[in-house]
Parts: C-alpha cells; sequence; structure tokens
DNA sequence: CTTCGTCTGATTGTCCGACAACCTACCTGT
DNA sequence: ACAGGTAGGTTGTCGGACAATCAGACGAAG
C-alpha cells in the first residue's frame, strides 16, 4: 500500500527556531516521467491495450531506458499498466469484471466513510463540502471532462477520508486511477453535468441527515449507477 | 493498487484443444530479490529505521545494483521501506499513529466483509472456516511466531474477500504486510496463543449468527484490542 | 493441408561501469 | 561555541553491452 508518501523529515533539532511550513519540493527525473506518463494515460493519449516499448519512451523523453524502466514499474504497481514478461508493458484495460470488482471496492472504502459521519473530524466533513462545492464550480465552468472527473472523483476521495485512514484514502485514489484510465478513451456524454452535481448534492444531504442506513443506500444506489454507466461505456 | 498479478494470458487461439490449468511460473530476478527482502524484513532481521545500501545489498544478493533498485522501489511502494532521497531506502517504522491508521484501515475493510456474510459466496464463506482451521492447526504445532502470525492474518484476509473485490484483498495483504513488519522485532508473547484462537472461533460464530450489527461489533472489539497490543509492542 | 523444426528480428531482463548531485561528518580557524 | 570549508560515501541517472525470450516467417516432413 503506498502509505502517505512523507518526503523528508527534517532533524528536530531542539532549541532553533524551525520553518516547519517550508519545504522544497525535490522532483526526480523518475518522478517526472511517472506524471507525465500518467497524465498522457489520463487523457487518453494511450488507448487500452496500447504497448509501451522501452526505448521509444526513452528517447521520446529523453531519458535513459533504465529510469523508463522504473517509471513503468511504478505505474504498472499503481495497476495502470499490465507488466508481460519478455513483453512489455500494455496501457491496462478493465473488463467488465474488473469494474465490478473496483466498483465493489469503491462501495466498501466509500460506506465506511459515510458511517463514519457522524463521529468524524469537523475538517473531515469540510473537506467534503468543499469538494463538492468545487465539483459545481467545475461543472458550471465547463471546462473539458478531464478536470470535471477530476473534482467529481475528489469529492469521493473526500468521504473515504471521513474513515480518517490516509491509506484509504491512498487505496481509493488508486482505483479511481485505474477508472480514470478505463474511462480516458471514451466519448463520455453520460447525463448532464449539472444533474450529475445535483444528485451529488442530494447524496450530501442524505448523509448529513444523520440517518446512516439512508446515507448508505444512497451510497450504494450511487455506485451501483456508477457501475452501469461505467460498464456500459466500457463493455462496448 | 496492485491489481492481481495476472502472470500471462495465453493468446486464445479458436478451435484449439487448450490447457487451462496448466501453468509454469516465471520468475525473474527482480521477483526473487524482493520476496529475499520481505521473507528478511518479516523475519526481523532487518530492524526498522534500519538504513539498506545498494552496492552492500547488490553484491551480498549477487545481483546487480540496478536490479536492486528496481527491489527496493517496489517494497517502498508497497510501504515496506521508506525511501528518502539522495539518502537511500530505511526498513519503515510505524508509530502509533501508523498504526492506528492501518487499524482504521482493516476496520473498514473487514467490517466491509462481515456485513457481505449473508450475501457472499459460499466458497469465500467456506473459505473463512478452512481458514480458521488452520489458523488453530497451527496454533496446536506451536511452530513459532512467523507462521503463526502468516495464518492468523490469511483469516482475517478471508473475511475481507467476503466482499468480493480482489482489490480490497491485495490492499488488506499490503496492510498485513506492514503490521507483521513492525510486530516482526518485538518479542511477542502476547496472550495464549490458544486464547487467541478461542477469540477468533468466538468471532466467526457471532458472523455466523446472522446477526449483523452483533458482528460489527465483534470485529470492532477485536480489531480495537489489537491495536492495543500492537500499539503497546511498537510503542516504546 | 496441417504440423513441426528452424531461423531471424525485435524487445525485454540483467549486468557493468561511469559520473554528477547530494548528504554526512569531520576539521579548521576565529 | 560557531561559521565555513573540505573529504568521503551514497544515491540518481546515464550509456552501452549481452543473454533470454518472444513473435512471425519460411520451409520440410508427415
Amino acid at each position: 500500500m503506498p502509505p502517505p508518501t512523507r518526503l523528508r523529515q527534517a532533524a528536530p533539532a531542539a532549541g532553533v527556531q524551525m520553518y516547519d511550513s517550508l519545504e522544497l519540493e525535490q522532483t526526480s527525473t523518475v518522478d517526472r516521467a511517472v506524471e507525465a506518463l500518467r497524465q498522457a494515460l489520463f487523457a487518453g493519449e494511450l488507448e487500452p491495450g496500447t504497448p509501451l516499448r522501452e526505448v521509444a519512451l526513452a528517447d521520446s523523453l529523453g531519458i535513459a531506458r533504465s529510469t523508463v524502466r522504473e517509471a513503468l514499474s511504478l505505474l504498472a504497481a499503481e495497476g495502470l499498466l499490465t507488466r508481460v514478461p519478455y513483453r512489455g508493458v500494455v496501457v491496462a484495460a478493465l473488463d467488465p469484471a474488473d469494474v465490478h470488482d473496483v466498483i465493489r471496492a469503491r462501495l466498501a472504502l466509500e460506506e465506511a466513510g459515510v458511517r463514519a459521519w457522524a463521529s468524524a473530524d469537523d475538517n473531515a466533513r469540510g473537506a467534503v463540502r468543499a469538494a463538492l462545492e468545487s465539483y459545481a464550480a467545475q461543472a458550471r465552468a465547463d471546462s473539458g471532462p478531464g478536470p470535471l472527473a477530476e473534482t467529481h472523483l475528489a469529492f469521493h476521495r473526500t468521504l473515504v477520508a471521513l474513515t480518517g485512514s490516509t491509506r484509504l484514502v491512498a487505496t481509493a485514489e488508486a482505483l479511481h486511477g485505474e477508472l480514470r484510465l478505463a474511462l480516458a478513451g471514451v466519448d463520455r456524454r453520460r447525463r448532464n453535468a449539472r444533474e450529475q452535481v445535483a444528485a451529488h448534492r442530494e447524496l450530501l444531504s442524505v448523509i448529513e441527515s444523520g440517518d446512516q442506513d439512508a446515507a448508505v443506500t444512497a451510497i450504494r444506489d450511487h455506485l451501483a449507477d456508477a457501475e452501469g454507466s461505467i460498464g456500459e461505456a466500457v463493455g462496448r
């Protein structure tokens, strides 16, 4: 499980003034490669099933093959790529069974989240509301399916965060990555974005109502609905 | 999320006889290195905090540094090692907050599992019972804390498997890895093994009873108890 | 016509050696 | 005690090399 990637903890020297909030992000070549590839994957530039050749990537990115290799390994461990021995990595493709599996997993995580609503941290609850507003704003701005999906999934991630476990959030993030990848290529009209936002508002109000059972059935229906449209988009 | 590591799917040529059950495990050097390191970590040969030097590992394992590097990256992504830029990787150390986080995550997964008991697959239910028996047998055999912990956690994994999601099981496995690592070094007497087995039998019987709420509180208490003893062992 | 061996080209898996970037620790002068 | 500089060790990245393996083509044998 990718634990919260902490970057570096300075030695806690005693008695000296500390500027804890200051940080200088250290970006390795591998990290940048991973990010570039992830970007391309989510943008749909690489369709599922496409083989990724190491040397081609290497001089396309202007980095060494060994570095590409490490980046590919990490993305494969993350589930975005599939490695086949001596045949290379291909962009991961989700079949309907995989989609079902992912949705099951999401249901477990988000159900745990909404169940924890009452006992959750105030900040966490606030984050849920804030994420919904970002999502709504993004829908109003109408700036393409990519950012919209991002804010949408970010909202769901705040639900998982209600559990208070950073590891569960990391897991949810990985699951969301798989879905974004699977949906990157399809021409996703789905329902009107405003309708979607309204549905999420409804969901949140049920959660806030305090009726735990109602909240659970709401999230369950919500995800079942998601599986339907995603599976249809992927199934083709 | 480490997806179910499928090894290789032969091309589905049509009309020819297939021997689906046959498989030949392909073991790369990196895999073996990962396995060896994992083994050593779980056995407590490398204490948390210990730095792992790449060259030393390389000629200790008799492989190239680049290969070691890849293995270390994978284990770091798994959470067993922590990589600090330009300072190398160290064996991950869990502080009480981490333990709490892991237990929270486990609770979400296992609670989802026991909630799914009634609607779960028959095989999955059978697997739970079988795992409990393996655990009991291991306790009777009294063959050291390592195998005992393994069968113990395997039982809990079957609970997660009740959800029907392989990805959740993979997540649970990663979480268990972190715990095994944290507990590897401590001299773990804990309570009598037989007592522990009895407690798990009790837990299963509550789950089987069909009283979902009782089952959830049972698993919750069980894990709270676990956090207590683990945190105490790690705390110092 | 199908099946089997062989060959060829391409790609991955692993190794080795090199060097710059960077960190830690010591050492020195004040 | 403190600032600053120096030296050694370790990682991050690179490039090249070679064996192992795979996919496809080609031809021989049944």
